[in-house]
DNA sequence: TTTCAATTACGATACTTGTCGTACATTTGA
DNA sequence: TCAAATGTACGACAAGTATCGTAATTGAAA
């Protein structure tokens, strides 16, 4: 699989993008209406914005019937990667630790939610 | 201080923010040449850039001599912290846990950094 | 088969970004 | 004083993005 390439979704393509990772394959008529819950926007724009990603082959689709089904071709795992990764580099000075401070301090974690980190660092660590 | 606005800057800005959060207020020639290290680009592009910043009300100037200098009216912090949030919020389903996790597994840190974000957590957890 | 509703294709437009070339202004040192 | 040198201002342009109107297509109902 052709896993290597940068990807480089805009906002709205990462909005799409999101509602593919979450739903699955789906055609426009889905896509537009999920985007609508959040965003006034056109049909025809969904569309485009598709037919835009497909030609970035940031989705694919099956056009075996009227209907196309859109696909996302990227990981979900694999995007985050990367726009943690040029975080990290443009905003942390390239360190992990800076970012997951700041996060935290950002996000107000919950005790719950420091101890489940703190409980996944200790298992990285003692690994 | 009207530090309420959504700072919404492109990559490119964001770069040029980098390097006045690093130097403190600068002058056109200072950020092109900083600029220059790592990018190909051009005196008039960093001046436009710059401009175009003020516009946005990304930075501000001083005029008093013919050297105008630059300043970041942005915050390091701020701005780190929004763009943080935006990505959990797009990206990690709201939890800073799992963008935790994805940032170490991304990032591969060291050991010592590891120990370093465990001491941080350990604070803030007495706390 | 004809018609209609649902879909996709396509072109136009308005904005934004990044890039520069060139003009204009100002300082300065010969 | 006046020509370089050093700056800033400004307009133009190419690329990319988001938006939408309208045309073309097609499957299915009547």
């Amino acid at each position: 699989m052709g896993a290597k390439q940068t990807i480089k979704a805009t906002e709205a393509e990462l909005e799409i993008l999101n509602i593919l990772w979450q739903q699955g394959p789906a055609t426009v008529k889905e896509v537009h209406e999920k985007l609508a819950l959040t965003k006034e926007t056109g049909y025809t724009t969904t569309l485009k914005l598709l037919q835009n990603m497909l030609e970035k082959e940031l989705v694919s689709r099956d056009e075996a019937n009227k209907k196309h089904i859109y696909t996302a071709t990227v990981n979900k795992k694999q995007a985050q990667g990367q726009m943690m990764q040029r975080l990290i580099e443009t905003m942390f000075n390239g360190s992990a630790m800076e970012l997951v401070a700041q996060a935290l301090g950002a996000h107000k974690p919950s005790k719950a939610e420091l101890d489940m980190i703190k409980e996944y660092l200790d298992k990285k660590t003692k690994k």
